[in-house]
DNA sequence: CCATATTTGTCCGTATGTATT
DNA sequence: GAATACATACGGACAAATATG
């Protein structure tokens, strides 16, 4: 028999948890309130301090907001990918977590999208797409802000496309990481003109790709298109972890 | 000009993004203290309760770790990827996901997962591999708790292949909610054991994709594993939501 | 629109168990 | 083992903010 080390339990904690569980049994939806900071002390039976202290935790786990004054209680928050996006941008800056792995998860993600986009998308959305792709070529000639605005938007349709939350989330939370990390390199290049043309290209061929709903050919080209815009900013020796994802490449 | 609505900013927030500020411009690093509970007020011009509950909210970031009588103050830790975990099991199961899109997730992952431990696995690593095999084998016998501690153990030496912590933390995420929503449904079946047979036959033809390092037929023979194991659980009008991932269906 | 009651945000003081020196 | 400094938890208090009648 093994026994495992015992760290005590704080009095706050166990208030956490509860609250944690009742949101996530669904006894608790989002909407829905908490009691008030004297009501909770009652019933959990702690001071108001604990409580409070609970209360920061679960506010800062974007689980539930209050506000001073409101008769309500704190407020039950609905499930946001805020926090997703914190605790990864806090490894990426940490370092734990490599430019070449965040790479090599978008590739993946955002491959298997398209692939899943170009079986499901329905004709609508494709006529979406299209406009979309019409309205980042002009803005291409206005500029890299509406550039990559517009890049977001068609990105956007493709995962709605997908149907899945998680793809559109996950997607969404690691395009903006990569960003964040080489947006200056990115913006400063003096060859900023041929990267959008590049990038345009890439965008049309994969468009083909899903209007004739060739899932395996669209989920090459846009890894193959991420490759091609990010590959200089990993280190050489990093670049066969992103060689499988090519499809190609031996 | 658009502007933004303000949020009044509280006093322990300003502590938090002081001590954040800190830790991630690199002025406090990893292993070292912050002042105490006491020298904290004094710095910050704040009262106990104050500090104490953005305290609370840096050690729930993972930020920070406090004990009881320590006079050397809290210490800073590392970057760790708990959190990242934490949030995306918030996200994942959320009411608003259904179990086909985690079951997409999850065949999308273990699939790209195995597609890259295929060509990136270390002998050493297929070794472990090859022991993990022989362990699952065993406790087939044994039973289904044995038998799924084993599967865990043999999914992990492959997530740790791929060297990319989002794949190996997301993973964890998706394979554990799966299983939380239909392990009674599982462990209840009466066909137990050819449930587990079939899945250790999976188990064998995918582990000899990994060892000559054919990273695309891994892939495909990983997300029809899921597919066949679980796709029982899903409505059948959902089902060709997850048709695109098997590669074959047209 | 105003008045009121309630709630949150913040502060202070105190008692207790704990870890380091 | 004793002394010291610490975190945990409690209770009381006041001001600012807010919803409600």
């Amino acid at each position: 028999m093994e026994f495992e080390p015992v760290a005590p339990v704080r009095a706050y904690e166990r208030v956490v948890e509860q609250v944690e569980q009742a949101v996530f049994s669904g006894r608790l939806k989002a909407g829905e309130r908490l009691p008030s900071e004297r009501e909770l002390m009652t019933q959990f039976g702690v001071s108001r301090s604990t409580v409070r202290e609970a209360l920061r935790v679960l506010q800062a786990g974007g689980m539930i907001r209050s506000k001073p004054g409101d008769p309500r209680g704190p407020e039950i928050l609905p499930a946001s990918p805020v926090n997703l996006h914190k605790s990864m941008h806090r490894l990426a800056r940490a370092e734990t977590m490599s430019l070449t792995e965040l790479l090599q998860f978008r590739m993946l993600l955002e491959g298997s999208a398209y692939l899943l986009a170009a079986r499901l998308r329905t004709d609508e959305q494709l006529a979406e797409l299209e406009t979309a792709m019409a309205a980042m070529t002009v803005a291409a000639e206005a500029g890299y802000e509406e550039f990559s605005r517009a890049d977001i938007a068609f990105h956007e349709i493709i995962a709605r496309a997908t149907q899945n939350t998680l793809i559109v989330v996950c997607g969404e939370v690691v395009r903006g990481i990569v960003l964040d990390l080489i947006e200056d390199k990115l913006s400063h290049a003096d060859d900023r003109r041929a990267l959008m043309s590049a990038w345009l290209a890439h965008h049309r061929e994969v468009f083909d790709a899903v209007r004739v709903r060739d899932g395996e050919l669209a989920q090459r080209l846009a890894r193959r298109a991420i490759f091609d815009h990010y590959s200089d900013y990993v280190p050489v020796r990093d670049r066969p972890l992103l060689f499988p994802l090519l499809g190609t490449a031996e």
